[in-house]
DNA sequence: TCGGTTCAGAGTATT
DNA sequence: TCTGAACCGA
C-alpha cells in the first residue's frame, strides 16, 4: 500500500485515501488525473475496502477504459476481469443484454451507429414522404440525439410552435421504427437503461447495492442524461468520486454540460473538494501562458497550475505573411527539432479545423517528413466492413431493415428500386419487416429477393457450427464480397479490410473480456433474472418461459462491439512520424514539442463559435487544451492570409495572443507591426500605441499585400469606390476603419471592416454607407 | 445501374 | 478550393 502511495504529491495522496464518501477532484491538465483515478482503484481494492466486482469506473472513449485497464493490471497484478471499468455505453450496452426483456428489447438488438441512425431517419421521412428540405434529415437526427441526451422522450419534449410539435411527433415515429427493427441508437443505449433503473426498484438497488464505489473520469464532458444514470446508479451507500477540469470543458457543442459539476458538488453535499493543481508536465513559461489565458474566462471553478521543472524556454511565436509561409516555417522548425534529435513522434501540429490539415501536409511531404493525420474514416465505418457487418447483423436480426437495404443488392443481383418498392409496400401491409415480406414479392425481382433470403437463412445454418472469424469468412465468400472486390479496379485495399473485418473477429473471440465478458456476462443475467423474477417486474414484451436467458450469442457481441467501438481514427501507424491533430483530438495527449497553428480571428477562435452561448470561452478553453499540450517547447503561430473556401481571407492575430504574458513569448518575426499588433476586442479594449490611427498601422506595414497592387479581391461596385482590403473607410456610426476583407458581389456584397474601437465587424455594401477616407 | 456533371456548403466529435 | 451529395443521361 505504501508503494502506492509512494510518489504521489500530498492532494493526489489526500485524493487517493479519501473515505467512502463522494469526492469532487478538479485536475488541472497534467496534474495527473488518471495517475489518481487508477490508484485509487488500487488503493481501495489492496486494503481490502472493496471487492474489485462492487468498483464501477466510467470513461467516454474505449480508449481511456482501455489505458485504464491496462495500468491497473499492472499496479494490481490481479484479475481486472470482474471489475467494471468502460464508457457508459458499453456499460448501458451490458446492462441492457442482461435486462433485454425488462427494457422491452430483444436480446439480439443491434446498435446504430451516427451514419446508421442517419439511415434510418432517411428512411423514415422518405417513407413518410416528408419534404426533406423543410425537414432536413440531419436536424431530425439532431434534434432527437439532443432530446435523448436531455433524457427527454418525444412525448416529454417542448413543442412550442408546429415546427418542433412535427419534430417531436417523427422521434415518436423513429423511435417506434427502432423498436420494431430491434435496434438502439447510442442515446437510446443510456435512456433505457436510465428509464429501466427509474421504474424497476428491485433492480435499481441490486445495482446500488453492487456498485459500492463508482468514479467517473473527465467529468467536465458529461451530458445531462449521463449525470441522470449516474445519480440513478449511485445508492445510499455508494460514493462517486468525479474526476474532470472545468478548464478544459471543450465538448459542450455536442452536449457536455459543465455545470454538472457544481451540480454534483451542491446535490450530493459533496463533503470533499480536492484541487491538483502541481503540473508535471509543462515548463514554467508554457504553464504561465496557459493560466494568463484562462484567466480570461469568467464562469470556472478556479484553478492555478503550478510547476517546479523551472521556466524552460520561451514561447516561440511567428507571424506569418500567408498560410503557405506558415507551413514552410513549420517544416523548417520541425526538421530542426528532429536534427536536434527529437522523434517525430513527440512532435504535435496542431490546428482549430481539419481544413488546415491541407497545407501543412502538402509542406511536409514536400519536404520528406513522416506525419500521421488523427481523424478520418475508422475500420467499422469502412463501407466495405459496414455490408459484412451488415450480413452478420441480419443473421443474428432479421428484422433489421437498415442491414436488409444495405445488403440485398450488394454486390448487385439484380433486385433494383422497383423490386424494393413492391418489397416495401407489401412490408408495410403487413406491418412486418422486409426480410419477412420477400417472399411475397411476385415476379422476376421477388425470385431474387427469394434466393437472397435463402441465402441468409443458408449462413445463418451453415455458420452456427463455426467459430466467430470462420464464419465471418463463409460471409465474406458467401455473400459474394469477396468476389466483387477482387473484380474491382481499386477493390484492393477494400479487399485487405474485409481480410482484417476477419482478424478483428479472431482477436474479438481470443480476448471478448475487452468488451462484454461471456462468463460475467452470464453470471450477470442469471442474477438480475432473479431480482426482476422477485418482484415480477419484467416490464418486456415476451412473457414466455421463465428459464435464465441463454448467453448472448458470440456473434451479437461482436457486432455490439464493432458498433461501440469503431477503431481507431489515426492513419495507419508505422514508422515514426510527426503527429497531426485538431486540438480536440489532442485532448488527454502531451508531446515535447507543439505547434498550435492559425491563431486568428475567426479560425481561433473561429467565428462560428461568436454567436454561441459561452462559444468564445469554450474556444479559450479550446486554447488552453492546446497549449498544455507541450512539455517543454511551444511554437504558436499565424498568418496574415489564408487561403479559406477559394478564396484569400485577411486575418488579424488571435485575441488569445494578446492575453498571453508578453514576456513569457519569443517573437520569431517583427512584432507590433500590421496585423501583429493585435485585435482589440470590445468597447473597452485599448489600442495598443493609441496615438496611431488605423490607417496608419497599416500604412506602416509594408508586407501586406499593398492596396494598389493587383489583388483578387479588389472589387469595384457601383458606389465608385474601389473596395480593397486595406482600403481604409468611414462608416457614419463606427467611424474610421480599414477592410478587413471582402465577399460576394452585387447586392450581396459584403465587407470586413476593422473599426478598431468598435472591433471588427462585417457590413453589407448594399446597406452600409461606407466614404472612403485616408 | 452506372458514371459523369452540377451545386451547395465548408467547425470541433465520442459512443 | 475541395468535397460530398444529388441528379441526369445513356
Amino acid at each position: 500500500m505504501s508503494r502506492l502511495l509512494a510518489h504521489l504529491n500530498e492532494p493526489q495522496r489526500t485524493a487517493v485515501t479519501l473515505p467512502a464518501e463522494h469526492a469532487l477532484i478538479l485536475a488541472g491538465a497534467g496534474s495527473g488525473k488518471t495517475r489518481v483515478l487508477i490508484t485509487r482503484i488500487a488503493w481501495l481494492i489492496s486494503t481490502g475496502q472493496v471487492h474489485p466486482r462492487e468498483l464501477l469506473a466510467v470513461t467516454f472513449t474505449n480508449k481511456a477504459a482501455r489505458e485504464m485497464t491496462t495500468r491497473l493490471g499492472a499496479l494490481l497484478a490481479l484479475e481486472t476481469r470482474s471489475m467494471w471499468i468502460g464508457t457508459f455505453h458499453g456499460l448501458c450496452n451490458r446492462m441492457l443484454r442482461a435486462h433485454h426483456r425488462e427494457a422491452g428489447l430483444v436480446q439480439s438488438f443491434q446498435i446504430l451507429d451516427s451514419a446508421d441512425q442517419l439511415a434510418v431517419i432517411k428512411r423514415l421521412l422518405r417513407g413518410l414522404g416528408v419534404d426533406d428540405v423543410r425537414f432536413p434529415p440531419r436536424n431530425l437526427q439532431h434534434f432527437i440525439n439532443s432530446a435523448k441526451e436531455e433524457g427527454l422522450r418525444a412525448s416529454q419534449v417542448e413543442t412550442g410552435d408546429d415546427y418542433s410539435r412535427q419534430m417531436a411527433e417523427f422521434y415518436r415515429l423513429y423511435d417506434e421504427q427502432c423498436q420494431r427493427e430491434g435496434v438502439v441508437d447510442f442515446a437510446e443505449l443510456l435512456l433505457r437503461v436510465d428509464e429501466l433503473l427509474a421504474r424497476n426498484e428491485l433492480l435499481r438497488e441490486h445495482y446500488q447495492l453492487r456498485f459500492r464505489h463508482i468514479l467517473i473520469d473527465e467529468f467536465q464532458d458529461t451530458n445531462r442524461l449521463q449525470y441522470r444514470l449516474l445519480k440513478r446508479l449511485a445508492g445510499a451507500g455508494s460514493a462517486l468520486f468525479a474526476v474532470g477540469d472545468d478548464d478544459q470543458s471543450i465538448y459542450a457543442f455536442r452536449g457536455a454540460n459543465v455545470g454538472n459539476m457544481s451540480a454534483f458538488e451542491r446535490e450530493f453535499k459533496v463533503p470533499n473538494l480536492i484541487r491538483l493543481e502541481q503540473n508535471y508536465r509543462s515548463h514554467g513559461n508554457i504553464l504561465r501562458c496557459a493560466n494568463a489565458l484562462i484567466a480570461n474566462n469568467a464562469h470556472r471553478l478556479g484553478k492555478t497550475l503550478w510547476t517546479d521543472a523551472g521556466h524552460g524556454d520561451q514561447v516561440r511565436i511567428y507571424e506569418a505573411p500567408s498560410d503557405i509561409d506558415e507551413a514552410r516555417w513549420l517544416v523548417s522548425r520541425v526538421q530542426a527539432l528532429i536534427d536536434e534529435g527529437h522523434a517525430r513522434s513527440d512532435i504535435a501540429i496542431l490546428y482549430r479545423s481539419n481544413a488546415q490539415s491541407r497545407v501543412l501536409e502538402h509542406a511536409l511531404f514536400s519536404a520528406g517528413i513522416a506525419y500521421r493525420v488523427y481523424g478520418g474514416l475508422r475500420f467499422f465505418e469502412r463501407a466495405e466492413v459496414k455490408h459484412a457487418l451488415a450480413y452478420l447483423r441480419l443473421m443474428e436480426n432479421p428484422g433489421d431493415d437498415g442491414a436488409f437495404l444495405r445488403i440485398v443488392n450488394f454486390p448487385p443481383r439484380g433486385i433494383g428500386a422497383r423490386t424494393i418498392e413492391a418489397l416495401q409496400d407489401a412490408a408495410s401491409s403487413t406491418g412486418g419487416g422486409l426480410h419477412d415480406a420477400a417472399g411475397t414479392v411476385a415476379g422476376a425481382g421477388g425470385a431474387r429477393l427469394a434466393a437472397f433470403v435463402e441465402m441468409l437463412a443458408r449462413l445463418r445454418a451453415e455458420s452456427a457450427d463455426l467459430d466467430l472469424p470462420a464464419s465471418v469468412e463463409l460471409v465474406l465468400s458467401a455473400s459474394g464480397l469477396n468476389a466483387h472486390y477482387s473484380a474491382e479496379r481499386e477493390g484492393q485495399d477494400r479487399l485487405e479490410n474485409l481480410r482484417e473485418l476477419v482478424n478483428a473477429a479472431a482477436s474479438f473471440e481470443a480476448d471478448p473480456g475487452r468488451g462484454l465478458s461471456s462468463e460475467d456476462f452470464t453470471a450477470l443475467a442469471g442474477g438480475a433474472g432473479q431480482v426482476a423474477g422477485d418482484g415480477g417486474a419484467g416490464a418486456g414484451a415476451e412473457t414466455d418461459e421463465a428459464a435464465p436467458a441463454p448467453a448472448l450469442s458470440q456473434l451479437a457481441e461482436f457486432l455490439a462491439h464493432a458498433s461501440l467501438e469503431a477503431g481507431d481514427n489515426q492513419a495507419a501507424d508505422g514508422a515514426d512520424a510527426l503527429q497531426l491533430m485538431t486540438v480536440h483530438s489532442a485532448k488527454g495527449l502531451e508531446f515535447d514539442a507543439v505547434f498550435v497553428t492559425g491563431l486568428e480571428e475567426g479560425l481561433f477562435p473561429h467565428e462560428n463559435s461568436l454567436s454561441e452561448n459561452d462559444g468564445l470561452e469554450e474556444e479559450r478553453r479550446l486554447m488552453y487544451v492546446a497549449i498544455t499540450r507541450a512539455r517543454q517547447l511551444l511554437h504558436l503561430s499565424f498568418s496574415q492570409t489564408r487561403m479559406l473556401h477559394g478564396q484569400t481571407r485577411y486575418s488579424l492575430q488571435s485575441r488569445f495572443v494578446g492575453e498571453l504574458p508578453p514576456d513569457a513569448l519569443k517573437w520569431l518575426s517583427a512584432k507590433g507591426r500590421g496585423a501583429a499588433a493585435g485585435w482589440q476586442g470590445g468597447a473597452d479594449a485599448a489600442w495598443e500605441g493609441s496615438g496611431r490611427s488605423t490607417t496608419a498601422r497599416y500604412g506602416a506595414q509594408p508586407q501586406r499585400p499593398p492596396a494598389a497592387q493587383a489583388d483578387p479581391a479588389t472589387r469595384n461596385f457601383d458606389r465608385g469606390i474601389a473596395y480593397r482590403v486595406g482600403q481604409s473607410v468611414t462608416h457614419a456610426k463606427f467611424g474610421e476603419g480599414v477592410i478587413l476583407a471582402i465577399e460576394g458581389r452585387g447586392e450581396d456584397a459584403r465587407v470586413q471592416v476593422n473599426f478598431g474601437r468598435a472591433g471588427a465587424k462585417w457590413l453589407a455594401l448594399s446597406l452600409a454607407k461606407l466614404q472612403a477616407a485616408g
